[in-house]
RNA sequence: CGCGGGGUGGAGCAGCCUGGUAGCUCGUCGGGCUCAUAACCCGAAGGUCGGAGGUUCAAAUCCUCCCCCCGCAACCA
């Protein structure tokens, strides 16, 4: 495993604040970003904004701004949000940033000197009304899809890029790196599309204005913008800064992972990374899609009109409870129904009664039937018990689980260690043993609860990347909040015993109140 | 032949790639416990895994055909 670690998010587009959908992606990436610096690798971890466009432009003329000021605005609400949720990035993008516009114009220029982006003419349907072109399938009758007028062929000056030249070398890239698009469905979905006729793609605009400017050229006849796509891509490396000898860049590019939602995994996929061989550059090392949420199996999404406002999630179900939700409930390569009930049901079996309760049943135990003071814990975990099995079992699993996106999957192996404890507990009885005089019954029911506490160490940390907050409150009351100070805690301290030597419990409060499920 | 997703006990989903006791959450019924957030634990009922063929000692899982539902095909996580 490489010691660095580079994972993004796609720069959203400020047209309207962020909604659930953004919510998903950026937490995805953030738990994986929490996780690999737990497990002490030097993480970056990239979010940001895409500002330019028709789209934008459009859209400030309607709500009366400048496109800057409409970006500007719409910016504040992804950062606050983003820090409501606890997104640790090292690093956010907007696209209308200097250090930006210079990366695309440098990387364009570099392209028109290699001969890889050419002047031609786009011939296509185009809507005037709409200021849009359309594909020939969209047009049924030769009507705009949007608002149903004639369209027009029309012929326009723009620049190409070869993206067919490289056709070719991406399939072998993607042959001989497997893991290179994740999920296996997604990549064979590329793959279907590069075995077809890929043409060459227009790579400026001449209709807008609200964009970065082609560099200068004697041939052009009009003003080209660059496409919205070749600047939103930039971003992943003009972050890194590498044209100012920012060592970031070195260190970091190669590693990139790009987690991105399944509609836009062909510009990942294959636009991406044609650009990037045209440039000479070295390849990202992976791009995972994942499914969308649903509302009656149609996208959640803002011009559907169906968008959930992240902040007021968080108000209302909390926001650890929140980034579980979203990561225990689906399979993150798919698409997933999303329902306020499907939500509550999901906090209020997992967290409120499984693990908050588990935390609170023990954390009260200890301190009743041992005393408040430090207990040393050593001796008791060298001792087998079905608990230890259970994580020595399923906490590698997990771990396995988490290198390819599988949080549902990981996080149903670390339930296994939470229920293993209510069992245990169940079984065992300590009220039970408690009540006994016999020194045996006393040394066994310390070691019950020793073994439970452990289990439950084991388990919180693991979860802290999905509920940061909650789980070192969690860690607090089990008294070994020990581990999350030390460098690598997932390397070093995931494994049985392996916590402090001695730990101070306190009875917790409930960690995850039982939601009421709201009437509808 | 446009592309894609799906059809698994009452509901919602996982499992399918790497065939071999059909798993999870909720719900229902019965029981237990009292440390805990009316939480927790145990047991039970309930499934011809859309249909038909095929491969195989063995198929929810692989192959073929068919039926049904839903998205996309305009930027959109």
């Amino acid at each position: 495993m490489s010691s660095r670690y580079y994972i993004t998010t796609p720069i959203y587009y400020v047209t309207d604040a962020p909604h659930i959908g953004h919510l998903y992606t950026t937490v995805a990436a953030d738990i994986m970003a929490h996780y690999h610096r737990m497990l002490g690798q030097e993480v970056w971890f990239l979010t940001g904004t895409d500002e330019h466009g028709q789209k934008i432009q459009k859209k400030a003329k309607e709500t009366g701004e400048t496109p800057q000021g409409l970006a500007d605005r719409v910016v504040q609400r992804y950062l606050e949000a983003w820090k409501v949720y606890g997104i640790e990035y090292s690093d956010f993008i907007r696209t209308t940033e200097e250090r930006h516009k210079k990366v695309v114009q440098h990387f364009i220029k570099k392209l028109m000197d290699s001969g890889d982006v050419y002047l031609g003419s786009y011939e296509g349907l185009y809507c005037i009304p709409c200021e849009a072109y359309c594909t020939e399938t969209q047009a049924t009758e030769g009507k705009c899809p949007d608002c149903h007028r004639p369209v027009e062929k029309l012929r326009e000056e723009s620049y190409f890029f070869k993206m067919s030249k490289y056709v070719a070398p991406l399939l072998k890239h993607i042959e001989t790196h497997p893991d290179f698009i994740l999920p296996e469905s997604r990549k064979n979905e590329v793959l279907g599309f590069l075995k077809g006729d890929v043409k060459d793609i227009s790579i400026s605009r001449t209709t807008i204005d609200w964009g970065i400017p082609m560099p200068a050229d004697p041939k052009a006849t009009k003003n080209h913008k660059v496409y919205v796509w070749f600047d939103a891509l930039t971003n992943y490396i003009s972050a890194l800064g590498p044209l100012d000898k920012n060592p970031k860049y070195e260190q970091f590019w190669p590693e990139a992972i790009h987690v991105v939602g399944k509609d836009i995994l062909r510009f990942h996929a294959v636009y991406w990374p044609t650009f990037l061989m045209a440039l000479g550059l070295p390849l990202p090392k992976q791009i995972i899609a994942h499914g969308w949420l649903t509302d009656s199996n149609r996208k959640i999404s803002k011009s559907l009109g169906n968008a959930i406002d992240p902040i007021a999630l968080s108000k209302e179900v909390g926001v650890d409870a929140m980034r579980f939700f979203l990561f225990r409930e689906f399979v993150f390569g798919q698409d997933g129904e999303y329902t306020k009930e499907i939500m509550y049901q999901r906090i209020n079996a997992d967290l409120a009664n499984d693990f908050g309760n588990c935390i609170n049943r023990v954390t009260n135990m200890i301190p009743k039937y041992m005393g408040s003071n430090a207990i040393d814990v050593d001796s008791y975990l060298k001792e087998s018990s079905e608990l230890k099995t259970v994580a020595l079992e399923a906490v590698p699993l997990a771990q396995k689980e988490m290198e390819t996106f599988g949080f549902q999957r990981a996080l149903e192996n670390i339930w296994k260690l939470v229920s293993g404890v209510n069992r245990y507990v169940e079984n065992n009885a300590p009220w039970t043993l408690a009540k006994s005089t016999d020194p045996k019954d006393k040394q066994k029911l310390e070691q019950v609860l020793i073994h439970c506490h452990e289990s439950l160490r084991i388990a919180t940390l693991f979860l802290t990347p999905f509920i940061p907050s909650s789980a070192k409150t969690a860690m607090k009351f089990l008294g070994t909040e020990w581990d999350l100070s030390h460098p690598a805690p997932l390397k070093t301290q995931l494994t049985w015993g392996a916590g402090p030597k001695a730990v101070t419990v306190t009875k917790s409060s409930p960690l995850f109140p039982r939601l009421e499920i709201p009437k509808e």
